[in-house]
DNA sequence: AGTAAATTACGAACATTTTTGTAACCGCGG
DNA sequence: CCGCGGTTACAAAAATGTTCGTAATTTACT
């Protein structure tokens, strides 16, 4: 996703929640404040490097807050934003809706019984 | 966005509306039905195999109806499904909120002078 | 006690994978 | 011969992963 074609506010904020992980790591994040290795751990399908790069962009869209805390062992908090935080539900419609749309479809292929 | 890391819904909605393409689209839609070549013609910026490739995915998910006359010159139009109807509110909703959180801010570099 | 190794949170270089674009082609009618 | 609405093969670009290195402190081991 290089650039924007449009002003549109929601390609702007789609740009930057539309990949597989910003849903995710909001998600993690709901629970409260997590390390860095804790969202590693939480999901470890995803690279440190997109991880570090992923949360950088929420960052700076405002939605999750980085501190950074100063001893050693080094130590980064994450954690939602206000702003962060108030989008949760808005995400929460969307999987409702999919859920609506598409009433317990596994799209993966497993748990093939459905009435045992 | 090879495949899904969970069974959220929320992801699986999003990667349906995740790139750049789907909210665009669904917004063209909006207004009605259009025909493909309308579409390319609003958004030339996406090649046309991307856009079949987009439209067939919004199909697939239940989003947009692709209806295809038979006569000639071929004539394919393209609107949203009742579903597709009822996600538009939460896009707005996606949409607003980044307004909110980003007022008027140009995320492009564009109309520097603020306050003259 | 002294040294190697792990942890912590990254950054940078390079490799691979995935996505998107380009160009050509299709059948058919105006 | 172009436009409609695609499809296919190939090419470019973008996203993501892998590996190595960093600084300092704790732990592991001998």
């Amino acid at each position: 996703m290089k650039d924007l074609v449009s002003r549109c506010p929601i390609e702007e904020g789609m740009q930057v929640l539309g990949g597989r992980w910003p849903t995710l790591l909001i998600y993690y994040l709901k629970d409260g404040t997590k390390r860095f290795s804790d969202l590693r751990r939480d999901n470890p399908t995803v690279s440190h490097r997109i991880l570090t790069l992923e949360l950088r962009k929420l960052e700076k869209a405002g939605i999750v807050r980085r501190t950074s805390h100063e001893g050693y062992p080094l130590k980064v908090e994450y954690d939602l934003t206000p702003a962060g935080l108030t989008l949760v539900p808005l995400i929460d419609a969307i999987g409702d809706w999919w859920e609506g749309l598409h009433p317990d479809a596994d799209v993966d292929g497993a748990e093939k019984q459905s009435a045992a």
